[in-house]
DNA sequence: CTGAAAGCGCTTACAG
DNA sequence: CTGAAAGCGCTTACAG
């Protein structure tokens, strides 16, 4: 079925078949009736793929995805997905894990012409921006930030959320605080790390440890065996993202630590598993539908433009208390 | 950079250029080698667009997404990427809602020439697959089966993981089972369930209560109070998924009551979570590599062919034993 | 083994 | 307002 069949069953050219699927193209409006009507009797639908080669413009945005496991970047991923969907764009994944090189990847993505492609924050190192623009792709980063890179970034505020967080635990009344970092090297824990000594300094404190990670429960669960085995414990922890604090709730619990009381805990990025019963754990909640609707603009703008001028959006976080950290003002 | 660029490079034809990049094309493979050589100097891939349009074959295929809450199918998605990709494929991604009619998508899917769509387990509801059919659309289901629509579909065999599961309970001497459902007319939550009340039978038991459920953490949480409010509560409980079995821990506990000892509990997905110390879960895994296998080899065969042999691939799940459950064999 | 020609289903000027 | 023509970058026969 192609305009073609659709403007023989109707007596007119496929010139003006195509008009009447072209917003603003000059057709007859009773014309433009009489062909969507048919159209859609006979099951026609424009066919993107050819729409594509002929404009030169395509309307696919290729999403390099990896880590899924962290829920945070999977619900990221089927809400975008949505949204250029709603934009009128489509989605092509493509993974890349953790320690494969981009250049791997890139073919794919050009074979597939994408307008754009959108680069989430894990399995994103740093070079990998130049190596895309080489191969004449256009990128956005969302959740990351490279500097002197140039590119388009849509992020959430993480290291505002982390002082934020730090802040908090000082209000709480907890006084030596210890950090449990994510993934080195990457943006995305420099700034939220960077947060968490900025509000500490803010309060006139700092941090008594600070413990390497990676993003994972496993991460949470080490640095609790860690923590505990200090001469002087601490009476908080700021892990840099909410998986890492469930795993160091469970930790702290399995040597007998009591959270809140022994123990604060805060994490980042507000997952589902932050509000369950057994957790309650105080997060950082990232600006979802903000970050969504600017990656959205941003894809649009790729797609339809060549010339992007490089800008960073970043969106503030808020801090949702639960029952992991004492409340705020309460005596030590 | 296109093939003709490559070819007046060379001072080749086009045809030569494309035989290049054709396995099993007849060039003397001393041609082809400059081709391919000269190809990657210059940066040229053919163009996939180009390629789906004129051999009427699109190698795209069509991942219709929903539900990425639960890590199961999260995680699933990011596997499943890889293996189409590995296969030459390439997956665009398609948002439904729980609610939305499948209908609402497919323009999408067959505008861009989709070879075949994967539709997974959520979101997913009877008559779906005729509305594809209609539509023209190849559909492959992972993880559910659609009686009398002689649909490919590649399946856990969650009836017999059920069985299995619920064989266990019996042999770590609970007597009491009680069972909470997923979602209310899903295949998955027929075919569990099912298999649960079949192992309770082999083992001499029925199930004494079975509260309805939506496969979320929160219903699990509902059931652990309607339980422990029965004038004799179950001394265990056969959870459709993972996030139910989690929530139901975490209400059984806020009810005091012990797992595995006032209360033993199993799940299936095995979820990353479900391992996690807090919970440590008993679980039924799911054949997630021999599904990845079969389904990638279902979608080549669709993309590639008109006439596709309905077929049901059912793998067997295995169980997981963990501290949610007594040791089988000891006394009650 | 290599090349020239037709054509996939559209969009984009260009005529009328 | 409508139609005819050219062309996007390939693949697929068909000649040589």
């Amino acid at each position: 079925m192609t305009a073609l069949d659709v403007a023989n069953t109707l007596g007119v050219s496929r010139s003006t078949v195509n008009r009447a699927f072209t917003p603003g193209a000059f057709v007859a409006s009773e014309t433009r009736t009489r062909i969507l009507e048919a159209a859609d009797a006979l099951g026609y639908r424009p066919n993107a793929i050819a729409q594509a080669l002929i404009s030169q413009r395509s309307r696919i945005v290729g999403i390099v995805i990896g880590g899924l496991t962290n829920p945070f970047h999977a619900i990221l991923l089927e809400e975008m997905t949505e949204r250029l969907q709603a934009a009128g764009l489509i989605a092509i994944t493509v993974r890349l894990r953790p320690d494969q090189p981009i250049e791997s990847i890139i073919p794919t993505l050009q074979q597939y012409q994408v307008g754009c492609a959108i680069l989430t924050s894990l399995s994103v190192s740093r070079g990998m921006i130049a190596a895309c623009r080489r191969a004449g792709l256009k990128v956005a980063l969302l959740n990351r930030v490279e500097y002197g890179s140039d590119a388009v970034s849509v992020c959430a505020d993480v290291e505002q959320g982390g002082r934020l967080a730090a802040l908090h635990l000082a209000d709480c009344g907890y006084r030596r605080i210890a950090i449990v970092e994510g993934t080195a090297g990457a943006w995305t824990n420099e700034a939220r790390t960077a947060g968490f000594r900025q509000g500490l300094r803010d309060a006139g404190l700092s941090a008594i440890a600070e413990l390497p990670g990676d993003y994972t429960y496993q991460a949470g669960l080490d640095a609790a065996d860690r923590l505990v085995a200090m001469p002087e414990p601490p009476d908080a922890v700021l892990c840099a993202n909410d998986l890492t604090a469930l795993g160091l709730i469970d930790g702290m619990r399995g040597h007998g630590r009591h959270v809140p009381d022994d123990v604060g805990v805060i994490g980042m990025d507000n997952i589902p598993m932050a509000a369950w019963r057994g957790y309650d754990l105080t997060s950082v909640h990232l600006p979802f539908n903000r970050m969504l609707d600017r990656i959205t603009e941003v894809a649009l703008a790729m797609v339809a433009e060549d010339d992007i001028v490089p800008e960073t959006t970043l969106i503030a976080c808020r801090l949702i208390l639960r029952g992991s950290t004492r409340q705020a003002g309460e005596p030590r």
